[in-house]
DNA sequence: AACTATCGTTGATCTATATCAAGTTCAACG
DNA sequence: CGTTGAACTTGATATAGATCAACGATAGTT
């Protein structure tokens, strides 16, 4: 009889600080790594699959999430149907702050592969983080980081080409691998084609003919979703972003893991 | 000898709570009336003038504002020098919560006109609000809302066309008069047509013609800045989005008092 | 293995809005 | 009260990227 092995996007519910991924979650924000138990919130865990949705635009608001695997989009839509897709939370990411000011959340947000999230019960999280001056400033970061990464992407959607929006998109891509401990050359898009053409604001076409012209000028080899090899200085020369150039990106995650 | 009189726009240095301009102000968060007290933290006024910054993009992150009266615009900068201008703060809107999680700024904040503002200095905010957990929740709604408010603005640019993202602008502003106490339908315009322009992804020529044509079709009156006159349902219409119109901004407004 | 639906690629054409080019208006200043 | 310069308006032309159209590849299903 084989022994009984977590899969390993492991499950963990308890208390937030004593998960085996703390460091690449709420753990990134927590200057002192014994900080991490102060994280004496209750977790709980749930898996989803690709097209389940962690919860609907319109629902009320009572949680925060954090993914600790795989990818989601959050989607926002128009009156008339059309959908903007806001971003791809990965590992690491939070998603539903933007619940809170009217007390429904703004977006859909929907698995796109196999995702590992865990509920942080708004309510629950406020009262045991009341005193605790570290885990306030840390869900104010959290949610800052939110605020600048949408500035971030609407200069990007605003005063960038095609060209530049789609490579400063990989070097994003890229640059959360590293985050994660993962290769920022060698990676699986979660999303699909016309996912990333929505994002940026590009038709599919646009998207298909950016990515094999890259491919064809050498700064990407993949084969379908499957990137296996991408030249971040090169990329980065084309987005006129310096931000996530190799030694940049070190540099970044040696101050997230600090701060 | 005539007695001493405060300007309209009255500086107000010591507690938050009890700012005369509160109710439109921080107080706009707080359910109940009297928990305004709680905003015991101290506040100190500034005035600033047409073009002044109020801090810099890239300078040390340190407080949070709020604008008590005037316009501001919030500009976000390429590697190559071009301008994302993110938002245009006027009164009862904070300015600086994109800086806290990287430790900067990460916009230029420059006064339109003549405006008062509150500095917050972050972390006399953090320690006076600890255990307080109805402050610490107002604070993440204030970032709740700009994260809230960057997603829809995300949607507005990304997915209509020139005129219903100018439809949409005028009808904020409008609303943003309406939550002030002011008339939603006659107001002054603090920014430039380039500033518009620039703001929603526009030409200043397209901003300029679309302007005329809106006062051709009679949706508003306007001369240079000033609008005289602004047909809400008109605009809600053409901007396929209704939470502008006037019955739904009385709504929203109400709300946003309650809460 | 053949079938089918979804997704991705490639080429041809079209269009919304940018860009270019001239004015016009107005506020500030000597 | 004429001068100047910035901000705005209006018309003509150009273009990046959308849209339309057709086809190819892949994974799941029977």
């Amino acid at each position: 009889m084989t022994p009984k092995i977590l899969p390993l996007n492991q499950l963990h519910n308890g208390k937030c600080g004593s998960c085996a991924r703390n460091k690449l979650c709420f753990g990134r924000f927590l200057a002192d790594s014994n900080a991490a138990e102060q994280l004496d919130f209750e977790i709980s865990n749930r898996i989803l699959h690709r097209g389940d949705h962690i919860f609907y635009s319109g629902q009320e608001f009572s949680s925060l999430y954090m993914v600790r695997s795989g990818h989601v989009k959050t989607v926002m839509v128009t009156e008339d149907g059309e959908e903007q897709i806001t971003g791809f939370p990965g590992p690491g990411d939070s998603i539903g702050a933007d619940g809170l000011a009217a007390g429904q959340y703004a977006v859909d947000a929907i698995a796109l592969d196999t995702v590992s999230i865990c509920t942080l019960h708004f309510d629950h999280l406020l009262r045991t983080s009341t005193g605790e001056e570290d885990v306030q400033r840390l869900l104010l970061t959290l949610f800052s980081e939110m605020i600048f990464g949408n500035e971030q992407l609407l200069l990007t959607l605003g005063k960038l080409d095609a060209q530049q929006r789609m490579a400063t998109f990989l070097l994003k891509q890229s640059h959360a691998q590293l985050r994660n401990g993962c290769s920022p050359v060698s990676f699986t898009l979660a999303m699909s084609r016309a996912d990333i053409g929505n994002h940026l604001n590009l038709a599919v076409e646009t998207v298909s003919r950016l990515l094999t012209q890259f491919k064809q000028r050498g700064l990407i080899k993949f084969n379908r979703n499957d990137i296996d090899w991408l030249d971040i200085d090169g990329l980065a020369n084309l987005s006129n972003r310096r931000e996530y150039t190799l030694p940049q990106m070190a540099e970044n995650l040696a101050t997230a893991q600090l701060n």
